[in-house]
This record gives structure tokens, sequence and C-alpha cells, in this order.
DNA sequence: CGAGAGTTTGACCGTTTTCAATGCATGTGG
DNA sequence: CCACATGCATTGAAAACGGTCAAACTCTCG
């Protein structure tokens, strides 16, 4: 299947792996869904209309801010960023999104995303035609309010992200939540490697790189933390918690 | 009708005015989705649901953050405002939602309401029952896609507050957008009525209250503005826009 | 008139940013 | 193999932006 192909960078491309036929157990449907009175048959319509997308290689483009939107996308391996660029050009990170993780959903308004997708490492991706899904979301209740949860968890993800809170415990809360999110996919809890460079994680914060690096000193004098590069461990998760306590939503 | 009344203060209050039968012309989806392929039929299916709720007055409870998510709710005349209280017991305001505009819908992941609404002044609500406009969005692919549409915008309204900006970017852009939608219901452009305390809009905007007052003087003398306590004009809008550039999402 | 909430103003303080330099990997070509 | 370039991370010093504290002021309402 041939797909559009922008200037320099190849976007949505097709993937080669032979697995198609197999429903991915990662993805934020099928697991939501069978346990929400998703039967078989609609299971099996849902996968009919799966398009298994990628691997895109590190830098790689998934959508671009101003692209006419067509698709939601579930990420199936990797991490992928996506961001706003404001009208002086700065740039604000909204999300990493790990395997499992809905991208695109903030592109329905405009019928255009407004903002980026950019694979961090080796990323595929299931992807999903948002007008054919939306038909059988209509047909199967249970989709139906999947994508209302997913809609509306990113509700409440992107006002989390808009409170106010002191630096440290923005970064605890984000190392924390990471942790928990890797954890939630089987990998090893208390050990997150991270995708992103420190200015990612410094501008989705709302911080500078500098104090993004002061702070990861300081956590790890506190014993909460012990970082080479972008290995983490952390040996205290409680801690960590308790630290990251005045910016947890509720 | 009855409905459930919690200790100190009655939320959902019936209205006891009689235009139940004639639908609002202002609510958010009687205007969307006329235009969007809803027939007279789903439309009168969509107004068999609305219940008419009102008036609050000022500093009454709409909803409670913790309450079980059963509505998501139009605001028809009046001002809601929404916030949610961190572990902390600290506050931040989410929003303030004029006539045409829903609240609630961030409710649906958890089926409990994340967040508090108030009414800021004297406020009629439109309430529709989730679970049964979920249904008839299955019915009414107009419906569905304007609920989906309501959700992107609220995804694309948080991360927006989420950005990182000036403060007078940010209260020129919280001011400048008041104007445009305050315009867009019909009220007369370059002349705002603040329904909320200076408090609330540094909230918001994650400042301090004194902030806001200079900021308020700030712009007052560079003539972006005159403010005569919660009554503001904006003889300037080209020249508020300019300064909320930086804020502005794209 | 007085009470009380909300707003404004001033002085000072502190967290985070900015600027600048250094360190530390990794990779490339001589 | 080493010299050097490049990108990212770290560290230090100074500055700025916005916050905090405290007091005065304004307005509304009883």
């Amino acid at each position: 299947m041939t797909r559009v192909v922008y200037p320099a960078v190849a976007r949505w491309r097709a993937a080669d792996d032979g697995d198609a036929t197999r429903f991915c157990s990662t993805c934020a449907f099928s697991s939501a869904c069978l346990g929400q009175g998703m039967d078989k048959s609609a299971l099996r319509d849902l996968h009919m209309l799966v398009e298994h997308v990628g691997p895109f290689t590190p830098g790689q483009h998934v959508f671009r801010a101003g692209d006419p939107f067509e698709a939601i996308a579930a990420v199936r391996e990797g991490t992928v960023k996506t961001w706003r660029v404001d009208r002086e050009g700065r740039e604000q990170v909204l999300g990493f999104h790990l395997p499992g993780e809905i991208i695109g959903l903030s592109a329905i308004e405009n019928e255009r995303y407004p903002c980026n997708a950019v694979a961090l490492d080796e990323a595929q991706l299931c992807r999903f035609s948002f007008p054919r899904i939306a038909v059988l979301a209509a047909r199967v209740p249970g989709l139906q309010k999947e994508l209302f949860r997913l809609m509306s968890r990113d509700i409440g993800h992107a006002e989390r992200l808009a409170g106010d809170h002191p630096a440290d415990a923005r970064l605890a809360a984000f190392l924390h939540d990471l942790g928990e999110r890797l954890a939630r996919r089987g990998f090893p809890p208390g050990r997150v490697h991270l995708a992103m460079p420190r200015a990612d994680i410094a501008n989705y914060l709302r911080l500078a790189p500098e104090t993004v690096s002061r702070l990861f000193r300081r956590l790890q004098d506190a014993g909460l933390l012990r970082a080479r590069g972008r290995d983490v461990e952390l040996p205290d998760l409680p801690g960590l918690a308790r630290l990251a306590e005045p910016a947890l939503g509720n």
C-alpha cells in the first residue's frame, strides 16, 4: 500500500512486518475493549481497520503540525514525543508516549494535527483511520466508550501538566509516572531508560535544561535516584512519590 | 422532578422555568449539529434528553471532585469555573466556561468528576445524561462527531494552558480570548465583564494575584486596557493580540 | 457608618533562568 | 592511535521574573 510521502521524510510508512494478522496485545484498544463488552466480531472489525506502520527511526516524524488529520495511532513499540510550536517558534513538549498509548486525539477538533509527533527511538505504531474507527464506534458501544475514555484521559493529562508546582515536585512526578507506566507495560520497576534528552524533559516540565540537571543531582544526593546518562534507577519510589506529592492531581 | 441533594448544597437542581420545550439556541450542540448532518428527528431526540437545570446562584456548586459522573452540561447562561485540588490542598483553576461551552468531559475517564465546578454568577445549564447521549451518539453520527470534537477541543485548551510564556503574554491572551468568546456569543466586542475575582484569574494563569494586579496596571498604562473593577475595555485588540502572541498556540 | 472582601501598591526575597564555561561521551579523518 | 569536532550534560555566577509579606485603599452591603 502506497502512502503520501512528504518532502524529506516518509510518514505513516506501511509496515512490512508480516504479523498484521495478529492483533497486537499491547494496543490501547484490545485489552480495554475486551473487558468492556466488545465481542470477538467487533474485535475482528477493529483488527480489519488497524494498519501497522513503522519502524520509525529516531527523529523521524509521525505527523507534523498542520497536516490534515486522518488517523489516530497507538504506540506499539518505542517512544513518541509530541510538541507544539507557538507563534514565536518556541516549542512546548506535550508528552512522551509509550507502548499502548494513543496519539493524535487532539487533531479531531480542526481536522489538522495541532502538534508534531516524532519517534525518539525505533518505534512501531498501529494506525487507525479516524473516519473508519468512528463508524465502527457507532456500531460497537464498547469501542465508542473506549474512545471517549481515551480522550477524557488526555484532557486530564494536559490539565495536570498545566498545574503549578515546584520544580522538584514536577520532576519527581514525571519520573515516578514514567516508572509506573513502564512497569505497567512489563518493564522492570524502579528502573527507567529515558528515551529523550534532558532538554526535552526540561521543556515538558517548563524548566531550563540546567535546572533539570541540577535537580537530578539533588535527587541523587537525596538517595531518590541513581542516574548514569539516560539510565535511571529509582531505588526509593515511595520517597519519590512523597516528593512528587504536590504535583499529583488529587 | 426530584434530584439527589448533597449535604449543604443542592446540585443539578431542576429548572423551574417553563421553556424546556424550546431547544436552547446557544447550546454547543444544536448549532454545531445542525450544520453537521443532524436532521430534525435527531435534534428532537437530543432535545428529549436535555434537562434544563438552574438557576445556580453565585458560589453554588454544579458538581464536586469525586462525585460520580453521570452527565455533561452545556452552560446556557452565566459563567462556570472549574478547578482541581491537588494532594496538598492547593487549587488550580482549569477554566471559565461561558454560554455554549461544555463542562464535565474530563470525568469520563474515571466515571468521577476530577474537578469542581461552581457558578460564578447566576447560571443556567443544560444537562445531558452521559450514558443516554452516548447511546444517541451511536445512532446519530453528527452527534458522535460533535462529542469527539468537543473533547478534542478540551485537550487543546488544556495543552495551551500548560504552555510556558511570560506573565504579560498569558494575561493578554486570556483577556483577548475572553473577548473573542464573548463576542462570538453576541456580546459587544472590545468590552468584557469579568465574572471572576482577580485571584481566580491569577490562579488560572499560575500567577500571584498581586502580579495580575500589576499587569493590569501595566497593560492600562500601555493603552491596551481600561479596567474599572471587573469591567474591562479592550480598546486595542490588535495590540493585545500582539502582546499575547507568544502565548498563542499557533 | 463600619465590616469585610477584594484589589492595589511597595519593599524585599527566592526560585529558576540566563549566560558562560567546562566536562564527557561518541564518532571521524588524518 | 590520536586530534579534533560535535552534541549533550553539568556546573558556577549573576540576573530576572514573579512570589511573598505587609499595609493601604476601595467598594459594596448591612
